[in-house]
DNA sequence: CAACGATATTTGTTGACACAACTATTGTTC
DNA sequence: GAACAATAGTTGTGTCAACAAATATCGTTG
C-alpha cells in the first residue's frame, strides 16, 4: 500500500525515508484539497487567503478586528494584511476605521455584502470537505488529527529550538 | 485532543464538521512544515517550486526531460515550467535543448553545479523531515500515509466527476 | 512633558505565479 | 503533399505575496 505514491511519481525505487514519503503524501494531498478550493474560490473573485481573512471577520462580528490578528489567525499567516484587506474593500465585503481607543490599530469589519458572499459559499465548501473526507470513519479522521496535529507539534519545537540555539547555514 | 486546534485558532465553539477541522489541520500542519523548508531553500537563493524543479532533474540525470514531465512530476503541477527553467538556467543549475528527435520538445538537464546545490541541501532536507515526524512509529506514519492518499484519492475522484458532469456554480 | 523604544499599519519594490494568446512543429487526412 | 487539428513551449499581462523601510501612535522613564 505504501507503494501508491511511487507509482504516482513514476519513482522505480522505493523511498529513502519514510519520513520523507510522509512529507510528500501532505504536500501531495494538501495541493490536491486545497485546488479544489481555490477553483471555487476563484469563481466567485476571491483567493484563498481573501476568503480566510473573511471568515475570520465573520467570527468577530460587529466589534471588528485588528489587522494584526487577522495575520495571525489565518491558516497560512501573512505578514500583508493591509493589501489584503485593501481587497476586500474594493470589492465591498469589509470596511476599514481607525480605533478610537488606540489609534494606531485599524479596525475591520464584515459588510452585508461580505457576509452574503460568504453565506453564498458555505453550502459548497462544506459539501467540498465532505466528499473530500467520506469513507473516513469517526475513527479514521480522529487518528488523522492527531497525527497531523503530533506532526505540528514537531516542527514547531523544532522551530523554537532553532531561534534560541545554534543557526547553521548562514 | 481534538480541541487543541479549536485553542490554536482561539475558537470558542466546537467545530461544526469533523471533515472541516481534518481539512485545517491539514492546512496547518503543511504550512508550519513547508515553512521550514521554504526558509532553507531560501537561504539558498531557491523556492519550493525550483527546489522541486532541480530534484526532479536530477531524478532523470543525464537524457534529460522535456518541460511539460516536469510540470507534471512536480509536488504541486505548475503551468509555468518555462520561467521556472529560466531561473534555474540563469542561476546556472540547468541548460536547455532542443530536442534532434521532435524539435517542439526542449529537453532540459541538471549541470554540475545544480548537482552540487542539490547535493548541499540533501542533508538539510533530511534532517529536517526526520525531526518533524521524530516519535512517530513506523506504524504510525503508515497509517498516516495511508489516510493522507485516501483522502487524495476522493478528492481526485470528485474533481474527474465535475469534469463529465454537472457545473453548479456557473 | 520630552525623549526613547515598542507597537500597528502602510507603502515601495521586487519576485513569483496564473491565465490566456501566440508561435513552431508534428501527425493525419483527403 | 496541402490543410487541419493537436502538441510543446514561449511570451504578455495582470495579480498576488514577501521583505524591508517609513510613518504614526502609544507607553514609559527621567
Amino acid at each position: 500500500m505504501s507503494t501508491s505514491l511511487q507509482r504516482e511519481i513514476g519513482k522505480k525505487k522505493p523511498f529513502e525515508d519514510p519520513s520523507v514519503e510522509a512529507f510528500l503524501n501532505l504536500a501531495r494531498t494538501h495541493a490536491a484539497l486545497t485546488g479544489e478550493l481555490s477553483r471555487l474560490f476563484r469563481a466567485h473573485g476571491l483567493t484563498d487567503a481573501k476568503y480566510n481573512a473573511l471568515r475570520i471577520l465573520r467570527g468577530h462580528g460587529q466589534p471588528g478586528v485588528a489587522c494584526q490578528t487577522i495575520g495571525a489567525e489565518m491558516v497560512v499567516p501573512s505578514p500583508d494584511v493591509t493589501r489584503l484587506v485593501d481587497g476586500l474593500i474594493r470589492a465591498g465585503l469589509a470596511s476599514r476605521e481607525r480605533d478610537g481607543e488606540d489609534r494606531r490599530v485599524v479596525t475591520v469589519r464584515i459588510t452585508a455584502e461580505g457576509l452574503e458572499a460568504l453565506a453564498a459559499l458555505d453550502g459548497p465548501v462544506l459539501e467540498i470537505h465532505r466528499r473530500q473526507f467520506r469513507g473516513f470513519g469517526a475513527d479514521e479522521l480522529t487518528e488523522l488529527n492527531r497525527l497531523l496535529v503530533k506532526a505540528r507539534r514537531r516542527s514547531e519545537e523544532g522551530r523554537a529550538a532553532d531561534e534560541s540555539g545554534a543557526g547553521a547555514t548562514e
